[in-house]
DNA sequence: CTTCAGATTTTGGTATACCATAATACGAAA
DNA sequence: TTTCGTATTATGGTATACCAAAATCTGAAG
């Protein structure tokens, strides 16, 4: 009988989260849930007493936060919740097309029956949770929903950098769905791409995508424009018929 | 004579460097110059003491790296420059396939005729570098370069996190393409990047961009995965001809 | 020489103090 | 009432202290 060799899985997890990790995870989760808003002031020594830690660990997720995009802090004025610009809110959506559409062709064409199965079991749970209303029950649906659909893609870091992009939209897309007509529509996109992504349709499935973004892209930035005053150029992401070359 | 109206440009600048942002540019510079290598301890205290800082701006500083994941601290270990795994390298050359031939496609397509004399000026900066053997120099010229391709690429979102990918994989890119073959071949695919831009043929210059990824992604994968006593699935970004919806 | 236990040092996480600057409040003068 | 100068408070940047856990060192025993 050969003993299996130890490895690290013997070793004790140690993996308490640091205050500093909870901060941020408290600081993230309200403002994608609208606790907080773009534009909001993060007054260190007000959080600080709100979540009963001290500037050490506020200012440390801070930072982290600030790498990230969701807060900002511009020349001798403290952290806010980021503000959108027009042409980064362009340049997110440009992004968001080319490489949501990328991670869905990947998916269609590479998960496993038990991936799909869940995926599908994700989008039922988010349809289902997209009636209730309850804004925290479907920023978690989301999440749970789009970590299936990365998973399977089999690109972790794509995965960890539109969840970015997505958080950075958040609100811009909150607020530009909730009119009736553009949520029907939106929900109707949706089933679409998930159809054709159960038919393993891949090429389908990408163009979906495509066209979803695109229609998303061009009401948030309608918003913001009109909001702003300004004129927006529409995205131009770099599209085209699959093809592989392996 | 009408009085323009007054605006935040008036405002004295107060953009003084903080000492955390000072702090941040040298272990980014010093990360990508090797003077630091992945996997060396970053231990704050000796920080502190080469830096001429107190361990506050040297730890926001560390959070600021670690969004960015050039730096890693698990589980109770403290921070070290990241050690790229063989799957984060296939995921990040997978997605600068994409996205960098995206940006080529559109620089070629939308650069002002002044983009596109400063593109080639730093082209031949960049060349000129090359030959001096100079780390830092390089480091700056591509840097550069790559400046004026986002810039005109007209996506500054999309310019950021290709910094951030590029930063990632710098140091296996570095020591992957230091063969004598692979850095010609690199060199003769780039000059053919660099004169479809020039010739304002994106389509070419989209192809061209993603077959050097693909083959530097393969080079720079075969060299980690046999250091690493491992196998590597090659990149399969969806791949496709070129197609305007406009 | 090797192993082990205890002592010492190092290190990361966190809290608090200090300071300069910005923002706000308040009272007096016009 | 408005304006202005001064006092006070708030705030971000930075340094330092404290503490627990981890790492290293040292001497004794086998």
């Amino acid at each position: 009988m050969q003993r299996t060799p130890l490895d690290d899985s013997l070793k004790v997890s140690r993996n308490q989260p640091t205050l500093r990790e909870m901060v941020l995870d408290k600081l993230r989760q309200a403002i994608m849930s609208f606790q907080l808003l773009p534009g909001d002031r993060l007054v260190e020594r007000d959080l600080c007493k709100r979540l009963g830690v001290s500037r050490t660990s506020v200012r440390e997720a801070l930072r982290h936060l600030e790498a990230e995009g969701l807060v900002e802090s511009e020349g001798g004025r403290g952290p806010r919740v980021a503000v959108i610009t027009l042409e980064d809110a362009r340049d997110i959506y440009e992004l968001r097309c080319v490489l949501e559409s990328m991670v869905v062709q990947l998916f269609t064409q590479k998960a496993t029956d038990k991936q799909m199965a869940d995926f599908d079991h994700a989008w039922e749970i988010l349809k289902a949770t997209l009636r209730s209303g309850d804004t925290v029950a479907i920023v978690n649906a989301v999440s749970d929903f789009y970590g299936v659909l990365y998973e399977g893609a089999g690109n972790r870091v794509a995965g960890q950098f539109l969840s970015l992009l997505q958080a950075r939209v958040n609100y811009l897309r909150a607020t530009s769905v909730s009119q009736k007509e553009r949520y029907l529509d939106s929900f109707q996109e949706m089933t679409k791409i998930v159809e054709a992504i159960k038919a393993r349709n891949a090429e389908a499935a990408h163009e979906a995508c495509v066209e979803h973004i695109k229609a998303a892209a061009n009401v948030a930035l309608a918003a913001l424009a009109e909001k702003q005053g300004e004129s927006v150029e529409p995205i131009s992401p770099p599209v085209s018929v699959a093809r592989s070359l392996q």
